[in-house]
RNA sequence: GGAGGUGUGGCAGAGUGGUCGAAUGCACUGGUCUUGAAAACCAGCGUACCGCAAGGUACCGGGGGUUCGAAUCCCUCCGCCUCCGCCA
């Protein structure tokens, strides 16, 4: 969430990097400001008819100690009207509030200067690319021929069991998403990254903390009686453990990572596009979450970036990052570089990493801050990014590696998994 | 799930409905003393909002209520603890 010191200080160039995202916000925001200026009114008006009565009661209290109850009893006819007059307040007050914060939550992060303006993909930059298409030959098939082929991956079943995108892995197909956790975990814990295993379900207020919410409210699953979402990352958990909290300066950056499941519920996603491994409604994941100094978190960012392309190439696959033009990023994001690895034998790009700077606005709304030397508290930075995505790295990995009769497994997860082909 | 207890500042821990934003101790910061350190002593030490400032307002798990006035009374939700039940 945008802070209204922001707005108020900085309007016009807020609006213009909003226009970045294709959005006009300029309504939006000058009504926050007309309102948040009637609230400040309200709160002075407010504040002092408090203090007022303050005063009053504090006169009432003397008498009665005193024994003055026909004193007490006059003042408290004069209270009556400011007791009035303060509830009018107290709900003008916070209907203002109520107004603002619900505009002020719809309003998307913006841009940083790096990220150019556009409406979708195709105005995405490149930034990177590493290696080489392979040339299969005639040994390209897609990724979900080899899993039924080598019973690997059963779908149908699992549509039976559970619907359409929530697959059963089976056999060496279970050991390799086995293997391809722990193997990125471990990358992740010679990082410097903590491991949690966190909780697969979240209340609302941590689906608002990181953004999820009111945004994305459609795409979580939901469990109505308990009022709980599935988590669509793991993010959101790892994140939300910094919830209202007030960090040490000397304690950043805190880097923490996570395996979890993640529940998507895709709505309205059919078609070629999504078809095998490439779009599931539960997937594997392995987070990686900082929390840094504002100063700093540029260069984070570039950390986490080199860590994902460490990964990518230890698995021997061909990648390009992308830093995503201002409309193709997230709500809440101020700069993101989406990885892609290029599927020989679909021949395309899967996404199979995003790695954002969300700078204060996850911070913001998660009211989480740092001491600085000043002993002030500010609002820290958050990032994130996926290492990795593993239904896409799995397609990849069949497909790329895929030959005569088999698929070689890369030298690098060859101990995480105890085999060397499939 | 049932019964009882409990939730106060970074921690510990007081708090009769009326100068309680909250005693005290520890921790922390600055100072005095000291060659230096420790000890001792003195002072400071929550957050947010409004205000140029002086200052004001709100916050004692969350929300609501009673009252001129609530940390203190009532309702409700949440967390934690103990016992019982159930259970991987």
């Amino acid at each position: 969430m945008l802070t209204l010191t922001n707005l108020r200080e900085r309007r016009d160039s807020v609006i213009t990097c909003l226009a970045k995202r294709g959005i006009d916000a300029a309504e939006s925001i000058d009504r926050i400001l007309s309102l948040d200026l009637d609230r400040r009114g309200i709160q002075k008006e407010l504040d002092d008819t408090l203090a007022q009565s303050n005063i009053l009661s504090r006169k009432i209290g003397e008498f009665m100690k005193e024994g003055k109850r026909e004193e007490a009893e006059a003042v408290k006819q004069e209270t009556s009207g400011l007791k009035t007059l303060s509830v009018e307040l107290k709900e003008k007050m916070s209907e203002l509030e109520k107004e603002v914060h619900d505009i002020l939550s719809h309003l998307p992060n913006t841009p940083c200067d790096l990220v150019v303006a556009g409406k979708s993909e195709e105005d995405n930059e490149l930034v990177y690319s590493w290696g080489d298409h392979p040339d299969l030959g005639e040994h390209n098939k897609p990724h979900w021929d080899i899993a039924k082929e080598k019973d690997l991956i059963d779908f149908d079943l699992g549509a039976k069991v559970t619907g359409a995108g929530f697959p059963f892995y089976k056999g060496k197909g279970a050991k390799l998403q086995r293997g391809l956790i722990s193997f990125f975990l471990d990358k992740a814990d010679e990082a410097g990254y903590t491991e949690y295993i966190p909780p697969l379900m979240v209340n609302a207020e941590s689906g608002f903390g990181t953004g999820q919410l009111p945004d994305k409210e459609g795409q979580m699953y939901h469990m109505a009686e308990d009022d709980l979402y599935m988590i669509p990352t793991g993010e959101v958990p790892l994140t939300n453990i910094f919830r209202d909290t007030v960090q040490n300066a000397m304690d950043l950056p805190i880097k923490l990572c996570g395996y979890t499941p993640c529940f998507r519920r895709e709505a309205g996603s059919y078609g070629k596009h999504v078809r095998g491994l490439n779009r599931l409604h539960q997937f594997d994941k392995v987070e990686i979450v900082q929390i840094q100094h504002p100063d700093k978190s540029a260069e984070t960012l570039d950390d986490m970036v080199n860590h994902v392309k460490g990964l990518l190439e230890a698995l021997e696959l061909p990648y390009r990052i992308l830093r995503l033009c201002a409309g193709d990023m997230g709500f809440t994001a101020a700069m993101t570089y989406d990885f892609e690895v290029w599927s020989a034998a679909q021949e395309r790009w899967l996404e199979v990493s995003s790695v954002s700077n969300f700078e204060t606005f996850q911070a913001n709304r998660l009211k989480c801050r740092f001491k600085d030397s000043d002993g002030k508290n500010q609002l820290v930075h958050t990032l994130n990014g996926s290492a990795l995505a593993l239904p896409r790295i799995v397609a990849a990995l069949l497909e790329n590696h895929q030959d005569a009769d088999g698929v070689k497994i890369p030298k690098a997860l060859v101990p995480f998994l105890g085999f060397d082909r499939i």
